[in-house]
DNA sequence: CTGTTAGCGCGTTCAA
DNA sequence: TTGAACGCGCTAACAG
């Protein structure tokens, strides 16, 4: 088998508890027979085993990370910020990748994490009965997505304001018929699409624009339901001259969908996304920024914060800044006849 | 404390290890008593602590699995169709993401999985002192990226067959002057962007074209990287009239220094990509398909057999399927006047 | 088919 | 400053 801590202290002519104490840098060894152990340990190429001493000391230095798809940019991104953080503090990430209700169900009625890590970071919105089972791990909580919760550390934006920006701008240009194109709420109990209607429904209601439901199409949050949404909503009998879309990629998938019914960008219908994807730049996108990367690693370093201090009273609540960026999809609506 | 085997042993009123066998599903207990513990553990939401179980039995029912960017797309795809079939097993996935030197050597000197997984799957090309020290974990390892590697089962694609479907397809349409964009071979120890330029180098030969090395460019894989190098290349003597990009992503980062430098595409340039990345589609980019996530699941399924049949022999090879897939970015050179 | 016994490899007392 | 003894929660070998 592999080496163990006494093989250790027999090389290093001392107990198994002394090897213990001066591989963790515990006060009661001195320097010399120190220097020696952690010397016969390299040698020897000795790692001490997880499973024994997290059952030894009950701490398992083991984050959970519950991520909805890990192949998309978004969580992708807060996935490999908050893994930078954990694991220079010597934390090691198990990933849960809960994509499809099935794995969904399967993780939270049999609850692998549990008794297998120390704090669980929660890149998707579990619903009230999700919610108590984490609790009931009884380890620290965060979630970087959707609005307060009780018992989770909460990393936001402000999705008000950052939709109150992009729906603004396209009012200021001129735009009196503008579409939204909505992520689905439905088995991700997402708020954020709640939340992002209601404020581009304000926006409206303050420009005395009157709403228009057939300019509402969801989207799926995916390129492919973007291009659905997009194609949806040109088939209006009053179609928009300009939409906002509640994340790049469905804008993306709207911006194929214009291409294909040989309609211009800007010049006919003005595109606006949210989350300033990677390639948001390449094609020139104008949308809502958020510090997708910086969320997760704020996220991160809060739990690791209460991991450090157990007392530290209820969990917070942070909100990062969001600014929208200007690019080549938004322009004045093209001038028309009377009516 | 949390509920363990002997608190559901005493309430069934057995035994600890009967409870043990019952709950794994062995045989030697009765079919009534099994499923009166089951029900008892139901009840008390028992879950076995995997550090014990993996210290008593020496198995963690955990993969190892390391990437260099989970947030790249490439990457963070072929992790989520592993994920997938992992969890679908029973194992839990330990995440590494090594995107920096300083995470890199941490990991390989420290060694964190030793002890804690059952196999590794890597989506890095680990050097030899790298891959040896992988080796001396001495649990199965797989990898999805490079080539052959000795102790590694290796899933990936022909990437010569592949860069030869891009380069012809410029050739027959007639472009002689044939740029690239290759991806750094640098520190991450990558063979394929080697392998992909020899490919070219022999489909230009083959056409009686010579080459020209003013027309190669490093884009390092990036979006930013793929523009500063179409930058470069516009600003040889002779530009080329198209563009075998290496990945996606630098291909995407071409486009936009194509249209920053008022250059249409394919009417001046064409552009052929390599992945099929999910907005290739968006931008009508022309690229070599690979299947990414059938690279990551099949990985998988290989470990998981090897795990099933310790002496199955040698670590297999699989090769996966490529096709060129034709879109927007592609088309004969314009025609010039004389010269 | 079931219970008893003995570790798995550590961290953590307590005494020395 | 160090070592011996004990137990973390579970699985495996052996009895019955």
């Amino acid at each position: 088998m592999s080496v163990s801590i006494t093989d250790v202290a027999r090389a290093a002519g001392v107990s198994a508890s002394t090897v213990s104490r001066a591989l963790r840098g515990q006060p009661g060894v001195s320097g010399e027979v120190a220097a020696q152990i952690t010397a016969v340990a390299a040698r020897l190429g000795y790692t001490a085993s997880r499973s024994a001493s997290s059952l030894a000391s009950g701490r398992t230095f083991t984050i959970g990370v519950v991520v909805p798809y890990v192949g998309r940019w978004f969580f992708g991104t807060v996935l490999d910020a908050a893994e930078h953080v954990f694991s220079a503090a010597g934390y090691d990430v198990l990933l849960y990748n809960l994509g499809s209700p099935e794995t969904r169900k399967r993780f939270f009625t049999k609850m692998p994490v549990r008794k297998r890590v120390d704090a669980v970071l929660s890149l998707l919105i579990p619903d009230e009965e999700e919610s108590a089972a984490l609790r009931s791990l009884g380890v620290p909580l965060a979630t970087t997505v959707g609005g307060a919760r009780p018992g989770f550390t909460v990393v936001g934006i402000d999705d008000r304001a950052g939709t109150e920006s992009a729906v603004r701008h396209l009012v200021n240009l001129g735009h009196r018929r503008i579409g939204m194109i909505s992520g689905s709420s439905g088995p991700q109990h997402w708020t954020t699409p709640i939340a992002r209607r209601q404020a581009y429904l304000e926006v409206l209601a303050d420009a005395g624009i009157e709403h228009d439901p057939a300019l509402e199409a969801d989207g799926d949050y995916t390129v492919e339901g973007g291009e659905r949404a997009m194609t949806e909503l040109l088939a209006a009998a009053r179609p928009p001259t300009a939409v906002f879309a509640q994340s790049d990629e469905m804008a993306m998938g709207a911006l194929r969908a214009l291409r294909r019914h040989r309609l211009r960008v800007p010049d006919d219908v003005s595109v606006v996304g949210f989350d300033d994807h990677e390639l948001a730049d390449v094609v020139g996108l104008t949308t809502v920024a958020q510090p997708v990367a910086g969320q997760g690693a704020e996220a991160a370093r809060l739990l690791l914060r209460q991991l450090d201090e157990p007392d530290a009273g209820q969990p917070g609540q942070v909100r990062m800044p969001i600014r929208l960026v200007l690019r080549e999809t938004t322009a004045p609506p093209r001038p028309r006849g009377p009516q």
